[in-house]
DNA sequence: CTGAAAGCGCTTACAG
DNA sequence: CTGAAAGCGCTTACAG
C-alpha cells in the first residue's frame, strides 16, 4: 500500500508510471471502456491495481471540465425548517444519488435577492439540471437556466419558464376542508365562520387551496364571505397577528384551514401563551404535516404532500426535457393525520 | 444586449474577440487585479460591458481546476427533519456564502456506507473544506479528508483525527436536569424515578449529557441507579419501545430526560394514541428544541444548541488549520423553553 | 500596458 | 492493443 504523497493526489498520471503505461490508457481502463478499446487483460489489472494502491479518486472537476457535464444536480428551497421542504431535500438527494449526481441543495430564506444569485452560482458551477422549489418569481431564474442551458424544473410553482411538477392543492384543500366541516359539525360549530390562514396574494399553491377551500364550503352550503380568508404570508408571526386580530373582531373561530406549517407554528405560540383552553372547540386543518403538531391539545387534522413522488416526476420531467410548455404534473397529497376524538378512522401515519 | 447563442455559454475567449483584445487580459480585468496589472481603464471598460452584454458567468469548475481551489464547502449532516440540523444546514450556508464559498449540505440518514460515499464524493468534487456532523465514525472520514489535504472539522464528534467544536453537551444536561428536577418536585413527583431516554452507547454527546444528568441528580441526593439510563439510538420507534416497557415495568415516570427530539418524537406518538391523561403528572425536558413540541399538553424543558455559534467556530477552526490535536471548542447551549404553570420565569424563546 | 504560453486533470478521436 | 495530441475554460508568471 504505497503512501501518497501529503498535500498532493494522486492523478492519472502518477497511476501511468506505477502501471508503466500512459495516462489515456488509464483513463480508458478507470471508466470501463477498456473492454470496448481492447486493452490488454493485464494491462487493465495493472492499472487497476495502481489506481487502488495510491488511493485514487477522479477529479470531478476536471472530468467536467472536459465533459461539459458536472454530474451535480442542484435545488433551491426556502429552507429546511419544517416536515416538507426537510422532506424534499432529503428525496432529491437520495433520487439524484441514485442517479449517479452529486445533489446540492441550497436554501434561500425566501430572500429575492438571494435566490438570484444562488441560481448565478449553481450555474456558475455548471449544473446539469436545476429543481426550483418555494421561490417568489420563478420566471427570471428559468430565464437564467434557459440562457445557460441548464435543464430546469419548478415544483409547485407553474409559469411559462419552465415545466412544472405541482402538488393537487385544490384537491387536497377540498378534502381537507371537507373533514374539517364535519369535524366542526361534531364539535357544535358553525362551518360558516371557519377562516383560512396564511400564504399568499397571487401566489399558484395559495390560490388553489382557496379555491379548493371556497368550493368545499359552499357544496355544503356555506358560500364565500369577505374577510374569511386571510392571506398574510409565511412568517409565524404574521400569522399569529392576523388570527389575534381574527378572534378580536369577532370570536374564536371554530375551525381554521392553516395554508402551512409557518403559519401553524405562529398560532400555536399564540395559544401556548393564552393557553389552549382559550380554543375553546376549535378544530385545526394543517395542508402541511408535522408529528408534532398533530399532537396539539386541541383536534388537527394534517395533509401531507408526496415529497417522493414530487421529486421522481421532477427528475423525470428532466429527463425528457419536453419541448413545448405542457400542463402541469400534478402529484396528489394524503390526509396524514385525523383527530381520534371526533373521527373514529384510525391514525394513519406514513412512518 | 447581444444575444448570446443558445446552448453554449461565453467565455473569456468571446469577450476577448467582442473587446478587442487578449483573454488573458478580460481575465485579469474580469478578476479587478486590472489596476494592479497596470491595465489601461479603457481597456477595462470595453472588458466589462462586453461581458455584461454577453451576460457572462465564469465557470467555476476551469477556475477550480487551475487554482487547485474550488471554493465549495461541504458539510455532511444525518438528515434535515429537526430545527438543529436544519438550522445548522442553514448556518452553514450564511456562513460560506459571507465567505465566498459555494455551500454543499449533504444528508446521510445515519447509513455509515453513505456516510463513506459521500465523503468520497465531496472529495471527488475538490471541496476546499469540510464540517462533519452526526455520522457514526468520523475517523475513517477524517482520514480521507486528511489524505486528500482537506481541512476539516467534527462538530460535536470529538476524535483524534480532526479539530472538534462541540456543545457543552454536560453542562446542559446538568442545568436541564436540575430544571427538571425542580418541575417534578413542584408537581409532586420523586425525582430518583426520572428516566434519562435516547442516544447511543459510547457516543460522545450522549455519554457527556448522561453524566450531566447524574451529576445533577446526585447533587440533589439522588444517586445513579442502575436502569435509570435506557439508550436505545435515535429512531423514534426504539424510544416509544422503551417508554413503554418502561412504564410496564414500574409506572409512568414522573420526569424524563429524553436526549433528541426524535426520541421526543417516539414517546409522543405513543402518548397521542394513549391520550395525553395517560401521562399523569410528567414533566419532559428534552435536549433539542422544536416550536411545536414546546406546545404539548404536559409541561415541557427544551434546550437549545446555539447553531450560529457552532458553525462559526467550525469555519474559525478551518480558517487556523491548528497544527497538532487541541482540546474541542466548546459552545453552550440555552434553556430555551421552560413550562409557565410550574415555573414563573417568562417563555424564552430565541425567534 | 498587453499578449503568448503553459498548465490545472481529464477524455477521446485519431494514428499507428 | 496503446500512445501522442488536442482541448474543456481558466489564471498568471513571463516576456515584451
Amino acid at each position: 500500500m504505497a503512501k501518497k504523497t501529503a498535500g498532493r493526489r494522486s492523478t492519472i498520471y502518477d497511476i501511468a508510471v506505477a502501471a508503466k503505461t500512459s495516462p489515456a490508457t488509464v483513463s480508458l481502463v478507470l471508466n470501463g471502456s477498456w473492454e470496448r478499446y481492447r486493452i490488454n487483460a493485464d494491462t487493465a489489472r495493472r492499472v487497476m491495481r495502481a489506481a487502488k494502491s495510491v488511493g485514487y479518486a477522479a477529479n470531478l472537476q476536471a472530468r467536467g471540465l472536459r465533459l461539459s457535464r458536472s454530474g451535480l444536480a442542484g435545488m433551491i428551497i426556502p429552507h429546511y425548517r419544517n416536515r416538507f421542504f426537510a422532506g424534499l431535500a432529503e428525496a432529491f438527494e437520495a433520487e439524484a444519488r441514485g442517479r449517479g449526481l452529486t445533489p446540492i441543495v441550497v436554501s434561500t430564506q425566501r430572500q429575492p435577492e438571494t435566490e438570484r444569485s444562488v441560481t448565478e452560482t449553481l450555474i456558475a458551477q455548471q449544473v446539469d439540471c436545476l429543481i426550483i422549489a418555494g421561490v417568489d418569481r420563478p420566471d427570471e431564474l428559468n430565464a437564467r437556466c434557459d440562457a445557460a442551458g441548464v435543464a430546469c424544473v419548478n415544483l409547485d410553482l407553474p409559469g411559462p419558464g419552465a415545466p412544472s411538477v405541482v402538488t393537487d392543492n385544490r384537491g387536497g384543500a377540498h378534502e381537507l376542508t371537507a373533514r374539517l366541516v364535519d369535524c366542526v359539525l361534531a364539535r357544535g360549530g358553525d362551518p360558516a365562520a371557519i377562516a383560512f390562514i396564511g400564504g399568499r396574494e397571487a401566489e399558484f399553491a395559495t390560490d388553489e387551496r382557496v379555491a379548493g377551500f371556497e368550493q368545499a364550503l359552499a357544496e355544503r352550503g356555506f358560500p364565500a364571505e369577505p374577510g374569511r380568508v386571510l392571506r398574510c404570508g409565511y412568517q409565524p408571526r404574521a400569522a399569529r397577528t392576523v388570527f389575534v386580530e381574527r378572534i378580536a373582531q369577532g370570536s374564536v373561530p371554530p375551525g381554521v384551514f392553516i395554508n402551512s406549517i409557518t403559519a401553524f407554528e405562529g398560532l400555536v405560540t399564540h395559544l401556548r401563551q393564552e393557553g389552549f383552553a382559550s380554543a375553546g372547540r376549535m378544530v385545526l386543518a394543517c395542508f402541511d404535516w408535522d408529528p408534532f403538531a398533530a399532537s396539539l391539545p386541541l383536534p388537527v387534522l394534517m395533509m401531507r404532500q408526496n415529497v417522493e413522488e414530487l421529486i421522481s416526476r421532477c427528475f423525470e420531467v428532466i429527463d425528457e426535457r419536453p419541448a413545448e410548455t405542457q400542463a402541469p404534473i400534478v402529484v396528489k397529497p394524503t390526509l396524514a393525520v385525523v383527530p381520534r376524538d371526533i373521527e373514529p378512522a384510525p391514525v394513519s401515519e406514513p412512518s
